[in-house]
DNA sequence: TTGACATGTCACCGGTCGGTGAATTATATT
DNA sequence: AATATAATTCACCGACCGGTGACATGTCAA
């Protein structure tokens, strides 16, 4: 048993199966060791402490979807698309993606709370992954267009919170957010604004 | 000093000023009795303990806006306005109404997190207000259409969202979320998604 | 004045937390 | 086999938590 390597992955392990079965509420060093069945000691060793534990277990695991992921695994013909279909298609697989990562949205509603180093790092690698996209498949169309820009922070901000909350309520208004029924009409609201907003912007 | 309604007020008024200013974070008995400068044994006494205390801060306090708030004052005109206008308008109204409430941030922050009998009671009462406001401005119209709703929730959930974070970080991709300018630019995008979005359903 | 009772004070409990120093065990090298 | 070193265990610290029992003090009615 003694390994090093084993050993810190059990420690990793336990965090990740911590955060998803519990999340941040009752997280913490001890919990840890408790759930690896490891003495709290080796966590200060291996990883330095609880931000570089946390950061260590984040940047391993995939914990933001990847381009591809949203993406669709068809770039290219997601470029071909008319910008509305792309981004209705992008948000659509960004809902998706991130529904099926229940570590990650703990740390989404973690961060509404706690403002740590961590959660700045975890920030970046949203934003390159934004920037990324758009740089990839909006770029060049109305990127200046500020109005595009305030609808999609909108859009995904509306996402990450009905996900969010999907956690722990089943349903927000009238919507089922834990049913694939209440998420179906989410994505078609979502591809309805898209084409009817991000089009020709002229008119009233 | 021996006057129980002045020590209960002065009890409330630290869960208050306790939870504006650090949220639920370090929020507990003792935290309270310490800015209330009680003995937490009183908590206890006039109080029953930290659910009946939450309680009885959320219900005096104004959690939640009021019809009134978000109806601008003047139902009437609102009531004679188009489909679209109205509810654009009722979603400004909320937006605002929403970001003048630190401690209504902090708990719909805390929500995500922890769900207990306080946030179902809470929740019944924002329930209940978004009944009311759909009852008396869009009652009739197209109600039934369930991709109104949806289009509404995702909104609202962005709003919240986006002001819970704001509380935290200044930005969320583009758009500065501690601005007015950053608000205004939302609100703007909510007016043309209503518009486009809400008003004849036909077409494609 | 003397109670009775409401109000407020104090000390203490068990438990958990993050964190650390020192001993103990296994493993690889010589 | 002896030894250095890495891996692990153990015992303990101070601080804070929620919660409670016993006690002191003020107030008001009989």
């Amino acid at each position: 048993m003694r390994d090093r390597q084993a050993t810190r992955k059990k420690i990793l392990d336990a965090v990740g199966s911590l955060l998803a079965a519990e999340g941040f509420r009752s997280f913490g060093i001890n919990a840890v060791a408790r759930q690896a069945q490891v003495d709290k000691v080796l966590i200060y060793r291996y990883f330095g402490g609880m931000p570089d534990l946390l950061r260590a277990y984040a940047m391993a695991g995939t914990y933001w979807p990847t381009i591809e992921e949203v993406a669709g695994g068809d770039p290219e013909r997601l470029r071909g698309m008319p910008l509305p279909e792309t981004v209705a298609t992008l948000l659509r697989n960004f809902a998706r993606a991130i529904r099926r990562r229940p570590v990650t949205l703990e740390i989404l509603a973690w961060e509404t709370i706690e403002r740590n180093e961590l959660a700045r790092v975890l920030e970046k690698v949203r934003e390159d992954f934004t920037r990324n996209l758009s740089r990839m498949f909006v770029a060049g169309e109305n990127v200046k267009d500020s109005e595009l820009v305030a609808i999609v922070s909108l859009l995904t901000a509306g996402i990450n919170y009905l996900a969010v909350r999907s956690r722990k309520v089943g349903r927000y208004g009238d919507v089922n957010i834990r049913s694939e029924e209440g998420w179906d009409r989410l994505e078609s609201a979502i591809l309805t604004i898209c084409e009817r907003c991000l089009g020709s912007r002229k008119a009233a």
